[in-house]
Formats: C-alpha cells, sequence, structure tokens
DNA sequence: CTGCAAGTGCAGTAACATCTGCACTTCTGT
DNA sequence: ACAGAAGTGCAGATGTTACTGCACTTGCAG
C-alpha cells in the first residue's frame, strides 16, 4: 500500500513529527542539504499520491501527511514479512528473539507483553503452523 | 545494504529457494508471466550489483544468490526500524505484539522463546553487550 | 552434418525518481 | 510604493527499473 522512495520517506518522517509545514522549513530540515525545488517534487509526487494533503496560508502552502505513520509502518512490515518469512509474523518474531539484539531488559519486556498479551486473543482464530526449536 | 526492487527480489527468493539455476528455470517459477528477456535483465542488475553471481554450464548460464536471505532479511528489518521505530527493535517488538495479529499458539510461542531466550544464554553466543534506552 | 530450440548479447523504449534552472507571483519591511 | 526574500509552476536532464525485439551462438537429436 504506502511506498515510499528514500527521498519521499525523508519529507514523510517531518511531516509525522512535526505536523504541518510549508516547504521551506521541510527544507531545513530535512537530512542533508537539498534544493528547494528538488523537495517541493517530492512533496508533488507525495500530493498526486495522496499521501500528503496541503492547504494554502498566506503564500505558501502547508503540507500535512495523510498516510499515517503507523500504517505506513504496518503496511511495510507486512511487506517484509511476506518477502522473508513466508508471510508469518511468528518467524519474524523468532528471527528477532534469535538475533542476538535483544538485551535482557527487552527479554523482560517481551515476556510482560506475552503474558499480557494473552487476555485480548478475542479475534484469534489460531491455525498458524507452530515452530519445533 | 541489501536494497531490492520487486523485480530482483523475485528473482532472489527463487535463488534462495532453488540454489543455483538458469535463466529459463527461473522463467518458469517466476510469480506472474515474464519474457525471458526481461528476466535477464533482472538477473544483468543483480549481478552488476553483486547479488548474484553466475558460471556457465553447457551454454547457459547458471546464476546463484551470493547475498544471503537472512543478511537481506537483517538490512531489511533494520531500515524498517531506522525509518518507523527510532532505532528501537523493542519498539518493533511492541508494535508486533500488539497489532491485532498474534494467535494463542503464537503467544505461546513467544513465551517459550522469551524464557528459553534467558536461560539458554550461555549456549546461544550472545555475549553481546549492548546500550540500553 | 545440419536443423532448431534454447540461450545469449545488445539496443532501445517507457515510466518513474531525483534533481536543476528559470521566470513569475506574493507577502513584508521600510 | 517598491525592493527583495520567500514562494510558486513548469520544463527538462539524468539515472534506474522494467520491460521488448532482434540477430547471433551453441548444444543436441536425428
Amino acid at each position: 500500500m504506502a511506498r515510499f522512495t528514500p527521498g519521499e520517506l525523508n519529507v514523510m518522517q517531518l511531516l509525522w513529527k512535526h505536523g504541518e509545514m510549508k516547504p521551506g522549513d521541510i527544507q531545513d530540515l530535512y537530512p542533508g542539504e537539498i534544493k528547494n525545488a528538488a523537495l517541493r517534487s517530492y512533496l508533488t509526487i507525495l500530493l498526486d499520491k495522496g499521501h500528503v494533503s496541503r492547504r494554502k496560508v498566506g503564500k505558501a502552502f502547508f503540507y500535512k501527511a495523510v498516510t499515517r505513520q503507523k500504517s505506513a509502518m504496518r503496511s511495510t512490515l507486512k511487506q517484509l514479512v511476506d518477502n522473508y518469512c513466508g508471510g508469518s509474523t511468528t518467524e519474524l518474531l523468532m528471527s528477532l528473539i534469535r538475533s542476538e539484539k535483544l538485551s535482557e531488559e527487552d527479554l523482560v519486556d517481551l515476556r510482560r507483553l506475552a503474558d499480557g498479551g494473552e487476555k485480548d486473543k478475542t479475534s484469534s482464530r489460531s491455525n498458524k503452523r507452530r515452530k519445533k526449536s
């Protein structure tokens, strides 16, 4: 669904963080240097794709994100899971947990969430595959 | 690091799954229809980027993946985490677990892994200590 | 040896992302 | 009022992805 190029993503990040901005503001905060016109071409593309909207205030257009960060993340995550984990979110969790990158603290959080999450199982019909260790 | 376009990814998936293949084989298994020459242009690009290698067998070239699936996944995941979770893997885990998509079985697996991850620390050579928030 | 399907290189098109330059308009300070 | 800074649309250059078509080469069946 949401599919951002690196340049577009930089813009979206700023809009997600700061709300409504005009090109000049975005340009100032943009990672690295970018020409105003270059930046505006990103905005035009994002506008065409419907990921941002704009409204005129004074002489300038103020842009704001239409597509939300959470939703963009979710669709990116879904792609990752489909592409690399056979569509199984559990697979991804396994990889994450096994991938030596979790601190002790992370594991504590994880256990707490796993236990806490149990209450919320109403909507899950379980026929996902299980994994042997 | 590894950065695949949809077309490239389709090819890589097949190579990861089947090992060494020639264009004709890939073409047959490629999702949807694709012309042989179109497919070969993907292979050429992947070859230029160093993601695949090839060797001549008979009259055909056999291609195989150089970049590994695990490593591609990891770098994709890292990008996702950097772009959407402020670089915190834990953030991602929270989102995953909270995102309504886990079945009861998933949660069981998860608890087992979280617990196992702690007890089993000695055998999983994860003596890396990293910074925390 | 020869026909031919399978394989190959190469050239070129189309869409899109990235980025530049330029002329024009609009707000603001003095 | 008007100069200049800030903003705008538009046209186009460049590079990459995603393809298509075509002429040439190669291995094998007969």
